[in-house]
RNA sequence: GUGGUCGUAGUUCAGCUGGUAGAACGCUUGGUUGUGGUCCAGGAGGUCGCGGGUUCAAGUCCCGUCGAUCACCCCA
């Protein structure tokens, strides 16, 4: 009982992973403002009507309460924590519905809480890195095509291993079942979800007993399931299979619109995949799953889809289409296995060396000049030996330690040994030395 | 919530069929009288997750508990 040991599923970093994952947040905080999305932050907490709503009553809500509340005492009750930003987004937007601007984009970064069992890749309190479009009255669907876009250049230009968006359209799916003579497509939709782990057989098991399909009509919904691909041919595969229903060529338009806009303009990152579902139930177009290649046991580290009814109030009906990035399962678990680390483990480009503790005013100053120029900078500790100094500096990752003597301001690179006499005013470390980098395996 | 595995120094681990704890790395001191990284010599650091039981004796066996981890469920 000496230390406290680590809360499962509530991962902490050391300081160098944290700089990781704060340059991959400012980068993709970069990338969402570059596509005109404001910032948004919402509270922690939501009505449990509001979390629970859609029927979402699996959900694992962390529920608030205070420790002395008295039991006759509700007040605090009916709050629970959130456990996605989507919801409170919907919330949002109707509760502010007056004072925002439609279409109306955002993005927002924030962490959301799960009571689920933990394991690799998931967490109770993770990050997420939402994004999301929504309109009044109807959403044109040239917006699923963008929130791809957005993210794939959100992704693009970070060290990460591949990832791959599969996208489907549940349109097409579930136009295909009603084409097929299936009554119950929703819950054909969530079968056909659990094909990947359960395998064909099981599938089409479930299909016959769960939806009452033939076993030709599951057999035709397999089919489905196993057509993909990176252009639109996918197109002519479904075709192929002989169903005809205008739901299905509504789907399979957008469907088309989105994989050939992403590979013009990101060639490689987007396949069509017709067995993507999702376990969402207010999904109604489009819906995306992104996987690293190599990591899919991690599950999808950025999912999403088009939703027509969860913001409305009645009156009013706000179709959205967004899209989250699991930004911890992106994050820990590469970081867990150091295939993503941090050039060094402080923001201090510049250790200032101290010849005598009286020196340290003088060295405050000599600090002061370079941070005035934007370079971090910190003052050694204690003047202690030199070497004991540089070893300070050398175990932080500091790359350049500042010595003052009878030759005049010294900075030497203790990567490379090279010491050389500089002009305070003037000397500017490399540009890849200035703050901390990424670094990939 | 259900099931499997695991729990020994800061870290990674060893400890055979029970005989009151070890290595490597890290940390620290000195060799190196103010410029580190190599090398050498020393040093510190563990109520073996916690509680109970069996035994002359438990890190080792048994029970419980807590924690971690994997699978299921579900999802980012």
């Amino acid at each position: 009982m000496s230390r406290p040991q680590p809360l499962s599923g509530f991962p902490e970093l050391l300081p160098r992973q944290r700089i990781v994952e704060q340059q991959v947040v400012d980068h993709l905080r970069r990338a969402f403002e570059l596509h005109g999305f404001a910032n948004l932050q919402t509270r922690a907490v939501e009505p449990m009507d509001q979390l629970l709503r859609k029927g979402e009553t699996s959900k694992e809500v962390y529920v608030l309460r205070r420790l002395q509340s008295d039991e006759r005492d509700t007040s605090d009750a009916e709050l629970g924590l959130h456990f996605d930003l989507t919801v409170p987004f919907a919330r949002y937007v109707l509760e502010h519905a007056g004072k925002l601007n439609f279409p109306f984009r955002r993005y927002q970064i924030q962490p959301v809480w799960r009571g689920e069992r933990p394991q690799g890749g998931r967490y109770r309190e993770f990050w997420q890195a939402d994004i999301d479009i929504v309109d009044q009255g109807e959403l044109p669907a040239h917006y699923e095509v963008e929130v791809a876009l957005v993210v794939a250049d959100a992704l693009r230009g970070l060290p990460l291993p591949k990832v791959t968006m599969h996208v489907n359209n549940r349109k097409l799916s579930q136009g295909f079942y009603q084409g097929l003579g299936i009554r119950d497509t929703d819950e054909a939709l969530r079968i056909i979800d659990k094909l990947d782990k359960i395998g064909p057989d099981a599938t089409a098991k479930l299909l016959i007993d769960g939806v009452d399909a033939t076993p030709e009509q599951a057999e035709a919904c397999l089919k489905l399931a196993a057509i993909s691909g990176e252009d639109a041919s996918f197109a002519d595969e479904v075709r192929a299979l002989g169903v005809s229903d205008s739901l299905l060529e509504e789907g399979l338009a957008e469907l088309t619109a989105v994989v050939e806009a992403a590979a013009s303009a990101a060639p490689g990152f987007v396949v069509a995949d017709m067995k993507i579902a999702r376990g969402l139930d207010y999904y109604t177009g489009t819906v995306y799953e992104v996987f690293i290649e190599g990591e899919e046991h991690l599950g999808s580290i950025c999912s999403g889809g088009r939703y027509d009814k969860l913001a409305s109030d009645g009156k009013n009906t706000y179709p959205g289409v967004g899209l989250s990035i699991g930004v911890s399962r992106l994050l820990v678990p590469l970081l867990q296995a150091g295939r993503l680390d941090a050039t060094r483990e402080v923001p201090t480009c510049v250790l200032v060396a101290l010849n005598h503790e009286d020196d340290r005013p003088a060295a405050n100053a000599t600090a002061q000049r370079l941070r005035a120029r934007g370079i971090p900078v910190q003052v050694s500790p204690s003047a202690a030996k030199f070497g004991k100094q540089i070893k300070f500096a050398d175990k932080r990752g500091i790359p350049f330690v500042l010595f003052t003597n009878d030759e005049g301001d010294q900075i030497k690179d203790i990567r490379s040994g090279d010491q050389a006499t500089v002009d305070l005013d003037t000397w500017n470390p490399p540009a890849e030395d200035l703050h901390p980098r990424i670094t990939a395996e």
